[in-house]
DNA sequence: ATCGAGAGCAAGTAGTTACTTGCTTTCATT
DNA sequence: AATGAAAGCAAGTAACTACTTGCTCTCGAT
């Protein structure tokens, strides 16, 4: 019953169980994560299991931070805006793709959230980098006048990670609802945003008060 | 340990039952909402339980899909549209509420759409309820010229109703990422979209095309 | 007064779960 | 060739789970 009997013991045993942890806990969550389902996923048996990680709670709580620990934060939004539309655009690909890559990870972590507080971790990673980041750099492009100058940076950061994630969490489950494909969802976010705070190209610092004037 | 011993016959059982199931099952996800915890936090014995909904699932089911449909759609958005800030604004805050008041609810019925299929009439409602309608409102909104008439309606819609959507799980996790408190939040993010979609008062019908041909 | 529906209670069943123990096998290093 | 670390295997434990059975008690309608 053991499919390719030695390559199991080649690749590392831990990495093998984390990766089905990880798997089974973004499909049926903690408690329907068995540890006879887990060891079976990863093709190990379940003894190993437990003397590797000594429970199933170290197991995937391990399991999960680590995959959260992949989204790194190569700051994609840089210190100086350059063009908000390209670099807005990067953002939003990035963080779209990822949220829908793990999206059946994140729905089980949020609701496990409550009886194991430690799974806040996933939450909190996601929600302080992407919107906290993302809000800083509209601030930046607010203040080197690419955009209007009386926007409500608040709303608007939360406007576009809030689109991104109710996306990424409802487009498998409610296709109606999306109507355009995955690949164009975030140029047209992006498109829709840059035109709400209305963005154009830079207006030299010495202008900077004379735009704001004039909007109002 | 009974509290009020003859309160529960008085009460009827089956409603007690289901609106512990409901909390419970919020709570701790299907597999955590075991029927000993249910039977206990509705103060009824376990055995009514199976006599009464003859399965967990079977209760579970019910109780769920009798939350939802509380969330009736007496169309707060007009099919002719007058006072499209108010409007949006009264849609909004409703929808907010209920999300916010549900979403432990819906985290948990999030998680368990896959293991549970029947679980996805929540979503199903939500979803199609919520964002269908409030995008055949845009649509109406710019035919009737009370904003710019080249907007992208589908993504106007899933952007007002993502962001609510967004906020009403995350609120409560991740507070340092909403500094503005949860009564004014539906205000912002209309006003947000209002100025978005370049809302103003509506243009007589027959100048409409004279409107669109000005803006462009 | 009788009766029957419905709820409580105690006990039990069969399956699952996380985790342990004792032993054997494999395999790279010495 | 010998050793020791790590993995497999079989079996077991104690707790929990959904669900059942058989009985008693209560109470409102006839």
């Amino acid at each position: 019953m053991r499919v390719s009997p030695r390559a199991t013991l080649t690749m590392d045993v831990r990495e093998q169980l984390l990766e089905a942890a990880l798997k089974v806990f973004a499909e049926a969550g903690f408690r329907g994560a068995t540890t006879r389902r887990i060891a079976q996923e990863a093709g190990v048996n379940e003894v190993t299991l437990f003397r590797q990680f000594g429970s199933k709670e170290g197991l995937i709580l391990e399991a999960v931070v680590r995959a959260v620990e992949r989204l790194q934060d190569e700051d994609v939004l840089p210190q100086v805006p350059l063009d908000p539309e390209s670099e807005l655009l990067a953002w939003t690909q990035r963080h779209y793709d990822f949220l829908r890559q793990h999206s059946r990870l994140i729905k089980a972590a949020m609701a496990e959230t409550q009886t194991h507080p430690d799974m806040a971790c996933v939450g909190d990673r996601l929600g302080q980098n992407i919107k906290l980041n993302l809000r800083a750099y509209l601030t930046r492009l607010c203040a080197a006048g690419y955009c209007d100058a009386d926007i409500d940076v608040e709303v608007a950061g939360n406007v576009l990670s809030g689109t991104v994630f109710a996306d990424a969490m409802g487009r498998d489950v409610h296709p109606q609802c999306y109507p355009f494909s995955a690949e164009e969802a975030p140029r047209r976010y992006v498109a829709f945003l840059l035109r709400a705070i209305g963005a154009r190209q830079a207006v030299p610092p010495e202008n900077v008060s004379e735009a704001v004037a004039h909007h109002a």
